[in-house]
DNA sequence: GACATTATGGAATGATTGTTCTATAATTCC
DNA sequence: GGAATTATAGAACAATCATTCCATAATGTC
């Protein structure tokens, strides 16, 4: 009935996530996103309406490809091996490039905006699975400690290895950090 | 000898590292460092160079200002009471706002530029200092772990800690992580 | 008070920004 | 092959950006 889209939009939003992760967001331009996604000037306002609405549709992205998916390794088992998984998942991912959402929200404000509702969701969400496991744990004899503090400092520890590819840490410092941390849990 | 200058270097200097401190870097325009420093635009550029520079020497004001006191608070006392004496310093520190450093190495690339130099080596110094608290620790029987380890769950966790402000912690949470850390120095 | 020197205010510049608009291209249905 | 509909390419726009330039202001020295 109309002139079919020319464009692959699973693709353009991989790309645009791709830009914004690498780059921020201020210093990617409407031009870049254009010439990377490979969508038109036009489908983009049209599909998006402006900058700010495909940078969150990007957000939404990164949520459900690259985010949500240490959230599921982290469900994926009951007490210990929950948090062990979601460590050995980090180690092996492309995470060491540093997280878009910690980026972001770093470089931003969105002042009477709604964007951040992703990451602090997603923050909030990965916070409380992190406490699930560490009483799941408790209940399961692995861990005796307070589960509060525990949870602090596992947060901690992701929020700071998410600045990690920014700032120069090797593999095996890595390794030894959260071997470290996972032998607290006990 | 000359028409003698308006400004106060010191203040102005001071005003431009807050502007990138709270703003970052791309989204504070000249015009924004003209209102908000005192300077005028030709002063600025005479004096600065441009844009670069005047980060630079606002990275450089920070390292002095701001970041160096904490290094001077690490090395204040040997062993675990410098790190003790750290960590009660930085809670009660402004750095609940983040740190310029930690922000701007995120935001930004800066490549074929040295301005990363003064960061990098800032963190650098505070790795090394930590480190050598440890070893203090070790000789005073104050701590029997291992000392590369420690020292990278340290500087992790205050990597973790700038990301603070921006993100949602409150005090109370920071006091529970800082003080479990502590008592695993032992 | 003229001169040398440096600081300042602000206009001018050229590039780039996000966004809008318009003309045209490509399809389906009748 | 129109008519209707949607997509696209790219020109146009107004705002903003960092930067440059120039005329002028304010000082000390002679």
């Amino acid at each position: 009935m109309a002139r079919p889209t020319k464009y692959d939009l699973e693709k353009a939003l991989d790309n645009a996530m791709e830009l914004f992760w690498q780059r921020g967001y201020d210093s990617v331009s409407m031009a870049d996103l254009v010439e990377f996604t490979g969508l038109s000037r036009s489908s983009m306002y049209s599909l998006f309406k402006d900058k700010e609405g495909l940078f969150k549709k990007s957000l939404e992205n990164y949520n459900t490809k690259k985010a949500g998916k240490f959230l599921d390794v982290l469900k994926s088992a009951k007490g210990k091996k929950g948090i062990e998984n979601l460590f050995d998942f980090m180690k092996f991912n492309e995470n060491f490039r540093g997280c878009l959402f910690t980026n972001c929200m770093v470089e931003k404000d969105f002042k009477d905006s709604d964007i951040f509702d992703i990451p602090k969701n997603y923050f909030t969400q990965l916070q409380s699975q992190l406490e699930k496991k560490l009483i799941e744990a408790s209940l399961a004899n692995e861990f005796s400690g307070d589960v509060k503090t525990m949870t602090l400092i596992l947060i901690n520890m992701i929020y700071g290895f998410n600045l990690h590819g920014k700032c120069n840490q090797s593999e095996d410092d890595s390794n030894l950090m959260f071997e470290y941390i996972l032998s607290l849990i006990k």
